[in-house]
RNA sequence: CGGGGCGUAGCGCAGCCUGGUAGCGCAUCUGGUUUGGGACCAGAGGGCCGCAAGUUCAAAUCUUGCCGCCCCGACCA
């Protein structure tokens, strides 16, 4: 993508009402813009940012079993009053009327609707277990927006639903979750640590948050120092036990504010001891029969009985993950976006359009690597070579690549690492080649 | 929802107290000089001063109501 054709409307300067930094540098990268109060739309540069991380969740719930699905945002009111929800749910739950004076509603969570699926379409144990899932925008009218898209009232989840036959059947349904959950924050470049949670209104026993260690989260959480930096389980057999990933996990201390325990907080020695902010990406419950029992979803089972299904729900707040990420990783310049979510891997930055031979070597450059499948931001405009040095550290793609007419006099381009700030001069062969080979 | 604050050019702000018909910086456009870390000079365009009503000869400024947004708290992926 060529910047003279790309929208990326920047600020230079802050906008007022952004007081964290992941919402200062996604207005200023230009990567949203505030429709209403909690509501935002997604600009290009956010919009492939957003769809990156949407895929890393996507890919890595397949890979654990669940099976992808797409539910309306809304809902009739009918299904609610069904489970009981309809009244208890509370001003957060945004109540619509059609013309025909039926009373729907924007989902704010999806157990009855999948429940309903479920229980047409299901008759028997034989075809359980199963894993649901979709990612769709969900709305929960927060009394208090803030922190741009981190606390937003509209904001994209990827939830899925568990099915199984019995409470153990629903325990490996868990395990799966939260070991998927933990290899999808690494591929997005995050420190995640399972904490013990509150399961809320949704209700249930088994439940765990995933938190992000950000200085600025919202969430005061306590933990052992080793949980943070323990190895995510590589080549998981989803179908085997699950169970040691899970222990080695859930046995040393881990809790957010309201589950703490400062007894056992202090049993941990002292230099292990870690009380930190953090931020919540994810969060599993497991709750039984809490929505087959009112909604009759039922399976006949091994021996001819009807037994109610055993059910868990697990979400991921995607649109939050773009800030969360930006919180965990950014610098007094801007965004540092992990490789793998940048919405460009490289800016290829021309230092003087309007220079035959920098424009030569820049096309080239920029030809050669997309169609080898590299994502090239090309600023091609003619700006001044401060201003672009700015902009590119502001949006932070993972890499620059700076082509002027001083280096090329010696036949170099140079390579910036954003995230290091190392830089390497080479010929803009050698450059195209490192990013095109073993890709 | 309780408490606090703010709505003036695309962004950041001044002007409001003490009414006289709108200004600064950045951005934008034109011309020129510049050109490897947010250049300089000269000029230009851009505003129902959040909306409505009221007071007044006269309202960005005073009064009332409404709307929007932000911050703190209680609540949450």
């Amino acid at each position: 993508m060529r910047v003279s054709r790309f929208f990326m409307p920047l600020l230079r300067e802050t906008p007022a009402e952004a007081q964290i930094v992941s919402h200062r540098y996604m207005l200023r990268a230009g990567l949203v813009r505030q429709a209403s109060a909690g509501i935002y739309s997604w600009l290009p540069l956010g919009h492939r940012v957003l769809r990156n991380i949407e895929q890393i969740v996507r890919e890595e719930q397949n890979r654990a079993g669940a099976v992808e699905l797409l539910m309306p945002t809304l809902q009739s009111a009918e299904l609610w009053r069904e489970s009981g929800r309809y009244d208890v749910y509370g001003k957060e739950m945004l109540r619509i009327k059609d013309r025909h004076d039926r009373d729907l509603l924007y989902g704010p969570t999806n157990e009855e609707l999948i429940t309903d699926i479920f229980r047409g379409a299901v008759r028997s144990y034989k075809d359980l277990p199963r894993i649901l899932y979709h990612i769709q925008w969900k709305f929960r009218d927060e009394i208090r927006p803030r922190f741009g898209v981190m606390r937003g009232r509209e904001f994209l989840m990827k939830d899925s639903y568990s099915f199984d036959v019995d409470a153990e059947g629903a325990r490996r349904a868990y395990y799966k979750m939260f070991v998927a959950y933990l290899k999808t924050f690494a591929r997005l470049g995050l420190k995640s640590v399972p904490m013990k949670a509150d399961a809320g209104p949704i209700g249930g026993e088994l439940s765990h948050e995933f938190i992000v260690l950000a200085e600025t989260g919202e969430s005061q959480v306590y933990c052992h120092k080793d949980l943070v930096d323990m190895p995510v389980p590589d080549n998981v057999d989803f179908e085997g036990d699950l169970e040691p990933y899970i222990r080695e996990r859930t046995s040393l201390y881990a809790a957010t504010d309201e589950k703490h325990d400062s007894e056992a907080f202090a049993k941990i020695p002292a230099d292990k001891q870690l009380a930190a902010r953090g931020i919540e990406v994810g969060h599993i419950f497991y709750f039984g029969t809490k929505y087959s029992k009112p909604l009759n979803a039922k399976v006949a089972g091994p021996k001819g009985d009807e037994v109610l299904v055993e059910m868990g729900s697990y979400g991921i707040g995607v649109s939050r993950l773009v800030g969360a990420i930006i919180e965990a990783s950014h610098d007094d310049a801007g965004i540092i976006w992990p490789e793998s979510v940048a919405p460009f891997r490289i800016g290829l930055i021309s230092l003087k359009a309007d220079d035959p031979k920098t424009r030569e070597v820049c096309d080239g450059l920029y030809q050669k690597l997309t169609a080898a499948g590299v994502e090239v931001l090309y600023d091609d405009t003619d700006e001044r070579a401060g201003t672009k040095f700015s902009m590119f550290d502001l949006i932070g793609l993972p890499w620059q690549i700076i082509v002027g007419p001083r280096g090329l006099a010696n036949g170099q381009v140079e390579i910036k690492n954003r995230k290091t700030g190392e830089r390497q001069n080479l010929s803009a062969e050698a450059a195209l080649n490192m990013f095109t080979s073993g890709k």
